[in-house]
RNA sequence: GGCGGCGUACCCAAGUGGCUAAGGGAGAGGUCUGCAAAACCUUUAUUCGCCGGUUCGAAUCCGGCCGCCGCCUCCA
């Protein structure tokens, strides 16, 4: 396996630092609002990743924490007149309803910041001892100068980050680029007892003693959004290597963002859509297709038009589903056996072309594109109306490999059926499944006596209202059109 | 200003030295169908922002230019 590090610039060959074992730690969320497509995107990416290192065989422990105390939760709380701590709370299950939705799997463990509070008094103060930080008025600094390597993750030096300018300026600290451990609070606000006072801690302190408690002082990957490298990652390099003495994280791995009309999709910008929002329109699988359809370093534009897109492309599978169902209920065992050799050579080849793919630094969107290749291959048998046991084994056994490597991706592991009955809801289809089998039944008897022009109005009927019926050879199936936007 | 990235068909997107430039969406024609739909077939990039260079050979490497974006401040 090949990864995109950021720490060394290049695809590095993946060894892990326990054989068969791969501990990673992802930066989860500030739970202060609710989450955006930019957040699943992150979460989404990073629970393929894991769910792929499984599927390789590697036992995974995967750590993702929740930053439960800081600045805009203490803002957001009195701007709602709640205790910070409801404020977290609250938006914790707003997260945990948005991924649930999304597919995306709960961590082994997902640690809180504030539980954390005492083992980060540790560190600090540990930090202070070896001559790394300094308090002042209750706050405690880390001194960047003292580490020589600060600037190895961004690639940039200490030099070119003061010529920046754009530092914000505190009398307080030695230098610029000092950060907080440790922030006094000021009256009113949470804080914890320490022995500089009474606040709280810094926003980066917590990953590194959440991860190296978790996962010891030196593990195997760290991940988050790319926008999260400066200062954030470099940060935490910087307090945990100085503090162990012992390299941090071997594969950093950072995803891409999201772009609405090609800026990055932002709170500050105010141009982001929240899961829940698009979830209204989309089912949740239409949004994982989507972020997964693309690399998972390079940026994503969104928009509806695209979502669409990955809507049709989702359709094209389990309408193959349907097609297959439809037509195993008829195929005859003892009839005789049709040339399976093309669908049979794709089999063959999947499952290598695919895990392929994923080792080449989790191309998904590569992995994505055999599946369909598969699905293409599979409707052109069909479509030669296969006879015989063994063309039906070669038919169930494209499906359930297909099932099984999207399963990696968490797609495609729903019935046909449970797909329609989400596209009602999500189009505003006022229609029960119930309802259109009755229809379906009303027009069969006009197309029993030939009565087309009534067979074709009920047809009509129903596509006005976003249901398209398909006449095959075992009978009539509806499904709920995609691809464009249903009229209302 | 510093650092990093991107520019592939009508749209999205994979491909980073050499088989026919994946795949999805959209369009056109065809097969199938009572008619449709779905599916399949054909078709839509002799060409990969532009200009040079290296090479037997480049979308892929190098140089320059143009355009776009990100990070340098909280941010997935």
């Amino acid at each position: 396996m090949r990864i995109y590090n950021t720490l060394t610039g290049k695809k590095d060959e993946f060894t892990p630092i326990e054989q068969g074992k791969v501990r990673i730690y992802v930066c989860g969320v500030t739970v202060y609002d609710y989450c955006h497509v930019g957040h699943a995107r992150s979460a989404i990416v990073f629970d393929v990743i894991r769910r792929y290192f499984k599927h390789k065989g590697f036992e995974v422990k995967y750590i993702r924490n929740f930053t439960d105390i800081d600045d805009k939760i203490i803002k957001r709380a009195n701007e709602e007149g709640i205790p910070w701590h409801e404020v977290a709370k609250k938006y914790t299950e707003e997260y945990y309803q948005d991924m649930d939705a999304l597919g995306v799997e709960r961590a082994d463990v997902e640690p809180r910041a504030t539980e954390y509070i005492n083992e980060m008094i540790e560190m600090i103060q540990g930090l202070i001892d070896k001559g790394y930080a300094y308090v002042v008025d209750g706050n405690v600094y880390f001194e960047v100068e003292k580490f020589g390597e600060y600037g190895k993750l961004s690639k940039r030096s200490k030099d070119e980050m003061l010529a920046g300018a754009r530092v914000e300026v505190d009398e307080r600290k030695k230098n610029p680029l000092d950060f907080a451990l440790w922030k006094a609070s000021k009256e009113g606000e949470p804080s914890w007892p320490s022995p500089w006072g009474e606040g709280r801690p810094g926003w980066h302190i917590e990953c590194s003693v959440m991860s190296m408690r978790l996962l010891g002082e030196t593990f195997d990957i760290h991940g988050g959004g790319a926008d999260l490298i400066f200062p954030h990652h470099e940060n935490e390099i910087a307090q945990s290597e100085a503090f162990t003495g012992k390299p941090f994280v071997r594969y950093w791995i950072h995803n891409g963002f999201i772009t609405v009309s090609k800026e990055k999709m932002s709170k500050s910008l105010g141009n982001f859509f929240t899961i829940r929002e698009v979830l209204k329109r989309f089912d949740p699988e239409v949004l994982r297709v989507f972020l997964l359809s693309t690399h998972y370093r390079s940026p994503i534009e969104f928009s509806y038009e695209q979502l669409l897109d990955a809507e049709a492309s989702v359709d094209r599978f389990y309408t193959t589903v349907m097609r297959v169902e439809q037509y195993l209920k008829l195929i005859k065992e003892d009839g005789r056996d049709t040339d399976e050799e093309p669908l049979a050579e794709a089999l063959e080849k999947f499952p290598e072309r695919f895990e392929e793919a994923m080792d080449d630094d989790f191309n998904t969107a590569l992995a994505l594109g055999h599946i369909f290749e598969l699905i293409k291959e599979l409707n052109r048998y069909l479509d030669r109306r296969p006879q015989g046991i063994k063309a039906k084994e070669t038919i169930e056994k494209a499906l359930s490999l297909i099932k099984k490597y999207s399963a990696v991706l968490n797609i495609f592991q729903r019935t046909p059926s449970e797909w329609q009955i989400s596209l009602l809801r999500t189009k505003g289809i006022k229609l029960t499944p119930e309802e259109i089998e009755e229809k379906i039944k009303e027009r069969q008897q006009a197309r029993a006596r030939k009565d087309w022009q009534t067979a074709d109005s009920i047809r009509e009927a129903l596509y006005e209202q976003g249901i398209v019926l398909e006449d095959t050879r075992h009978g009539t199936v509806w499904r709920v059109k995609v691809g464009e936007e249903i009229p209302v």
